[in-house]
DNA sequence: TTTCAATTGCAAGTCGATTGCATTTGAGTT
DNA sequence: AACTCAAATGCAATCGACTTGCAATTGAAA
């Protein structure tokens, strides 16, 4: 992600401290986060919890901030970013491993084309789920 | 889905009539279904809605019900049967439609040969979002 | 600097899902 | 057929992620 400020003017979202906080965490992470974990990661800043829903809200509307459901306890959200990728999920301990795949895009089309009542795709999930190297050796 | 009690009795689980319906109700819908609609369907049978929860949960751990996040209120679920496949949702109305490809399992295999952190991989989401035909012409 | 819709904080509320606990029951054992 | 006990169930209470109402504040255009 380029300058926080100038992408907020070109989506013409107003110039808030909240958005760029979240936008200046997100951009520091390489994995996705839950609201919970970005009002950690914001202690500092007085930034109200309801705030950060409503700010992540905009976001993802604006079309920049990507919606994961990891079949953890809360939604994760991450940057859309040129790197289309999806994730791995420990379902025991939530270890993420990221992969890419331009197949996924492939398939997506040939279905499109099959479809008698969707003409057009927003958005699609695509994640694994699985049991990590190191939790398969715990053996839990 | 054949014979419900045999099935029951061929994963060791007791036979009870909670679990009795709910294998029913799957086995006579063709769509996922949230606890909420399991519920309504079974009006007429005297099973509280914390045994739809927790009957359901040994069924997805006895991997005969798999768990569907469509992005909807709640989660939904349906019967692993041997017709493989995934939905596309309309992210207005909720409307489903079914899609089947095997495409998926191949990039699944191809992902965890070269990932490190996973060797093997339990399951996988793949849901297609987007606005119905009858949506998109309210254009709402 | 004026204006106003958008944003924010606070408190309260919503609602799907979970938990504790006493009771019942399925199914193996005697 | 009676005995045994872990598993299953119902009820009430609770959890917790998320949402909403409303008044106060603020970004940015006029």
């Amino acid at each position: 992600m380029k300058n926080i400020v100038e992408t907020l003017k070109t989506l013409k979202l107003k110039v808030t401290p909240a958005r760029i906080a979240i936008l200046e965490i997100f951009s520091i992470s390489d994995k996705p986060l839950s609201v919970e974990i970005i009002a950690k990661r914001m202690k500092d800043k007085q930034i109200n919890q309801v705030t950060i829903y409503r700010t992540i809200e905009s976001l993802v509307s604006a079309g920049i901030v990507g919606r994961i459901d990891l079949r953890r306890d809360a939604i994760f959200y991450e940057l859309i970013d040129e790197h289309h990728h999806h994730h791995i999920v420990c379902t025991k301990c939530g270890l993420l491993e990221d992969f890419e795949t331009c197949q996924i895009e492939e398939v997506s089309k040939n279905i499109i084309l099959k479809s008698k009542k969707f003409k057009m795709i927003q958005d699609h999930s695509f994640e694994l789920f699985g049991i990590c190297n190191s939790c398969s050796r715990k053996n839990v």
